[in-house]
DNA sequence: CGCTTATTGACACAGGCTCTCAATAGCCGT
DNA sequence: ACGGCTATTGAGAGCCTGTGTCAATAAGCG
């Protein structure tokens, strides 16, 4: 038993390894908070939350770029400001966002436009489809009660 | 016949007006600029792109703004860089957007996501769906040829 | 045709994001 | 375990996109 403790490389850690980047602290802290935020977050947002260790505003901002780039994170424009950074499954999916909270769900493959739908968009438009992106917008089940 | 060329107001311009904005030579030209274009352009590139009349370039990126409100235009973060705005017609529709030469096409609610699949996804998570968006990627007609 | 007021253009300014660079710390070989 | 190579970091300066301000202009209305 080694005396600190043996922190965990996470399945998004790994993958990051795989593919030649140096596994952090300031990266595995940044990617932590991303994900446990379960939403979409700006990286001042995470820079003001990761305490355990006092990781920069460029190393936030550079891990997130690399996030979005390997396909671990989703960015989004935000109207006016910043933008936001949603951690991802590495698998195919797409999203379920609240409207009110902001929570965020992912759901697989199965309810994507079937190949139907996509032939139907070529034929249509003279298009050849390779990829598809969707999400859904509403209320999560905690926001559906009170007004 | 007046000795001036009389301005048709297109569609677009007339919505504008029915919502009480005024429909200023800048807007006409800026929007007949946006749509023309048929793809996302940035403010910057929209603003070179007037030659016919001295636009001012903060004049460029309120209209863009009004019309992203309004409905007329999409809004889209670019990476580290710009926003992009797309011309958009005011009914519910989606995007087939060229990988190569970013040419965008539009398509009806036919494609949408069925009432089926929402009520799936509304099983699964819980949500109460209000709310989709959907995009398509692939090559359009013209670029599908050479390499 | 003139009045009212939304809109414009220019410029100053704010804030998000990136670049630079010396210091640090992963990772690999031994 | 240890040392070296080099990717990565943190701090801060700087860039660049986008917004606020304000006097001048012109759209829309009677």
């Amino acid at each position: 038993m080694p005396r600190t403790a043996t922190i965990t490389p996470t399945e998004e850690d790994a993958r990051l390894q795989a593919l030649g980047y140096r596994l952090t602290a300031p990266r595995r802290a940044i990617i932590a908070t991303l994900r446990e935020a379960g939403r979409f977050c700006t990286a001042t947002q995470l820079h003001e939350r990761i305490t355990a260790r006092d990781v920069g505003l460029a190393s936030v901002y550079r891990t997130l770029e690399l996030l979005a780039e390997v396909g671990l994170a989703e960015r989004r424009a935000e109207v006016g400001g910043e933008a936001s950074f949603l951690y991802c499954s590495p698998r195919h999916h797409h999203h379920v966002i609240c409207t009110d909270c902001g929570t965020v769900r992912e759901i697989d493959a199965a309810f994507c436009p079937d190949e139907a739908v996509t032939r139907a968009v070529e034929a249509a438009t003279d298009f050849q489809i390779a990829r598809h992106t969707m999400d859904f917008h509403g209320l999560c089940a905690d926001c559906q009660g009170g007004g």
